[in-house]
DNA sequence: AGCACGCCGACT
DNA sequence: GTCGGCGTGCTC
């Protein structure tokens, strides 16, 4: 086997092939990280496999060296990851090296290499005033501003291509300005604590029952899926523990996925407080070193339990027996830029390859997987009710059609209703949480009378007003309708337009309740590291009254004495111009509604609409969700919509809207004439953003009965239509969010 | 993605 | 006269 296909972090769609040195040859293995050259330059490498026959016409160069001893990725994981490149059309090396640590995408910044930064606040400026140490030494002076500009290099990347660099350096590491150290600094940062609810010592019988499978499950070492529908409150996380334990007690490993880990640091401080030194923690707030040092332990079996966002669905464990996903239902386990794999689907695949059980947690699940459930391809186990005999929070439902408005609230911040249930509670030293679910750019056209959202007639979601142009576009199908003057529906009612901030809501709140203490926790507000775990955690000390936010606020923490949940605007996700919008808008609902009552003294729920008797909204308000499942399954079905048709989104870009536009019809057309009868293209449309960094977007939608076919045009179109280099394509299989 | 080559504007 | 902008093309 004198030959290696080797997957390179570069966006190119093939492999390439090396030659093996002698002294290699022998000891090389498929997983093992390479030192290659690759034009110009040196590139790390993975092997991928091994072959008797080099390819025609190419003049092969031979691998450099070894950089690991051990292969990074076991043959099953390798296998998953090859699966996931064919299946999400993206390069096998951008599959492989984004399950890796960033760290051996490149073979610069070399591990134990030698990192530079400033020693201490050098002002930069003014270089003419005499005392200056800087004035006569340019070359040193343009380091320190390369230093300055971030946080950290190393010294051979610094030095690079600039001889004097090095001396300079040298220089300034005398004057006292720079340092260099062998290490990257702060290796762990100290979470914020949370306080975590008191040990539950025996579980309830569904938990019990609900475990029993899993664990059996484990014991066997087969693969096996099972869905755990578990309602808000209802102990899922220690069904979770549970069965970690299990597999921790036979010195096997699980992985345990969870949305976003910033928002969730009370269950991992529960897996800490369980599992101790067993733990590695992976998520993106991670310096590059320490999120090495974590698969590091990993990787040597020093730890057994892997906790983190959706990238942990390829933690380097080696014998995996569990993988759970906590609220598999979150869309944050499939993000549409960069990679867009679905971390959820990851882990039924890992867990098939390599004989481990896979948990699906929520109290939402996502339509895909209760009809998985129902087929029976997973295991459903249901937790229907609280822990301790706990109800779930009342909900009361809002309707602003009937409101009168006062002329300076238009906006339906807080009704009577809603305001006076927020004084009581806060008179009770209890606390508040209260959800907008905002999307910027994206606000709707909606009829005063009937409280009915206008919709595109294709393709059955809500256009999307657009402000500078004043029309109502379809982000589906791409058509553009006037703003209409009176409702289509009703034919009477007046058309308003809506448009609602967590600021205006925080600033409302403030002006009616003087004095309380009031955070804001969406995306703006949180810019920055480690600002979110802060506020959640001074709200959870009840150093907070009221958090006002927007989906994040929703997410699964649990906190004793909130007693009050309102939702200030259920048609802001109603109407989103997705065909899940309804899904989402019960698993938003049901989930912040969770958030309520989960102490001794009960909570309730507001939610405020123009449309009280919406299907969605009267089963959310009467915990109903297989019902509603069972409704929105049969729609799905009828408009042909997953999980019974395949989509595959493009998106298109180039600088310029007509080369764009003509470029997109090309990939359209290709997908149009080669495509069975039941496929469908939708579009092209131009993208909600349309205008993005200088370019001009556009997207399409394709259905299929099958993933064949989508699979078999998707490459057609890339072969046939020309690219040229400066456009841009991404292909987005089983797309989670139209936006 | 990098990194080269290659052809046109403002500076020692 | 050069330095340097980013368009285009290639990487086993």
């Amino acid at each position: 086997m004198p030959y290696a296909h080797i997957a390179i972090a570069v966006p190119l769609g093939n492999l390439f092939t090396y030659e093996l040195p002698p002294d290699i040859a022998g000891t090389i293995r498929c997983g093992q990280l390479v030192e290659v050259p690759f034009g110009k330059r040196r590139q790390t490498g993975l092997v991928v496999s091994l072959s008797s026959t080099p390819p025609a016409e190419v003049q092969l160069k031979p691998i450099a060296k070894l950089l690991e001893p051990e292969p990074l990725v076991s043959a099953s994981l390798l296998k998953v990851l090859l699966w996931a490149a064919e299946y999400y059309l993206v390069p096998p090396g951008e599959m492989i090296f984004t399950a890796l640590p960033p760290v051996f995408r490149r073979h610069t910044r070399k591990r134990g290499a030698k990192n530079v930064r400033l020693a201490r606040a050098v002002p930069g400026g003014d270089r003419t005033a005499d005392r200056d140490p800087l004035r006569r030494s340019p070359v040193q002076a343009r380091l320190l501003d390369r230093l300055r500009r971030s946080t950290e290099w190393n010294v051979a990347e610094l030095c690079r291509g600039d001889p004097t660099a090095r001396s300079a350096l040298t220089a300034l590491v005398k004057k006292g300005l720079v340092v260099i150290e062998q290490r990257a600094t702060a290796r762990s940062p100290i979470a914020p604590q949370m306080p975590s609810p008191p040990p539950i010592h025996s579980l309830t019988e569904a938990q019990t029952k609900a475990l029993g499978p899993i664990e059996q499950a484990i014991g066997q070492r087969q693969f096996a899926a099972f869905l755990l529908h578990g309602v808000t409150g209802s102990g899922k996380t220690e069904i979770y523990l549970r069965a970690i334990a299990r597999a921790v007690e036979s010195g096997r490993g699980a992985i345990l996925l969870v949305p976003e880990i910033s928002l969730t640091p009370q269950l991992v401080a529960r897996v800490r407080s369980r599992f101790s030194e067993h733990v590695a923690v992976l998520h993106s707030g991670l310096s590059g070193g320490e999120r090495l040092d974590e698969w590091r332990r990993l990787q040597r079996g020093e730890a057994l339990v892997a906790v983190g966002a959706r990238s942990a669905v390829f933690a380097p464990i080696r014998d995996l027996a569990l993988l759970v996903v906590d609220e598999e239902h979150d869309p944050s386990y499939k993000q549409s830029e960069r990679l867009p794999y679905h971390a959820r689907d990851l882990a039924i695949l890992r867990g098939r390859e390599e004989h481990a059980v896979v948990v699906l947690g929520s109290a939402t699940p996502s339509l895909e997987s209760m009809q998985h459930a129902y087929t029976g391809r997973y295991g459903l186990l249901t937790l229907g009710e609280r822990v301790e005999q706990r109800p779930l929070p009342e909900i009361e439902v809002v309707d602003l059609k009937h409101i009168t408005l006062h002329p300076d609230e238009r906006d339906h911040t807080l009704s009577p209703r809603l305001a006076e249930l927020l004084a009581q509670t806060l008179d009770r030293r209890e606390q508040a949480i209260l959800f907008l679910n905002r999307r910027g750019y994206s606000s709707f056209a909606l009829c005063q009378d009937c409280g009915e959202a206008i919709r595109c007639d294709n393709c059955s979601v809500a256009l999307v007003h657009h402000l500078k142009e004043q029309s109502l576009r379809c982000h589906y199908c791409g058509q553009i309708l006037p703003i209409p003057t009176r409702c289509p529906r009703c034919t009477v009612g007046r058309v308003s337009l809506f448009g609602l901030g967590t600021e205006k809501v925080e600033a409302e709140v403030a002006r009616r309740f003087p004095g309380i203490r009031i955070a804001r926790l969406d995306s703006d507000a949180v810019a920055g590291r480690g600002v979110i775990e802060g506020i959640m955690s001074r709200f959870a000390h009840q150093e907070v009254d009221v958090v006002v936010g927007t989906q994040m606020v929703t997410k699964g923490h649990d906190i004793p004495n909130v007693t009050l949940v309102g939702v200030l605007l259920a048609d802001l996700s109603l109407h989103l111009p997705d065909f899940r919008a309804t899904e989402r808008t019960f698993q938003l609902l049901t989930q912040v509604a969770g958030r309520s009552g989960r102490g001794i003294q009960g909570g309730r729920v507001v939610i405020q609409t123009f449309m009280p008797q919406h299907e969605t909204i009267v089963l959310t308000r009467e915990h109903r969700f297989d019902e509603f499942v069972r409704r929105e399954l049969t729609r799905r079905k009828a408009l042909g919509y997953p999980p019974f048709r395949r989509l595959l989104l493009i998106r298109l870009s180039h600088p310029e809207a007509a080369h764009g536009l003509r470029l997109a019809r090309a990939i359209a057309d290709v997908f149009r004439r080669g495509g069975s009868a039941a496929l469908q293209v939708l579009g092209p449309a131009p993208a909600p953003l349309q205008r993005l960094r200088g370019r001009y977007r556009f997207q399409m939608l394709i259905k299929a009965r099958g993933i064949e076919e989508l699979h078999r045009l998707a490459r057609l179109a890339s072969t046939t239509v020309q690219l040229p280099s400066n456009a841009r394509i991404i292909f987005d299989m089983d797309p989670q969010d139209m936006l």
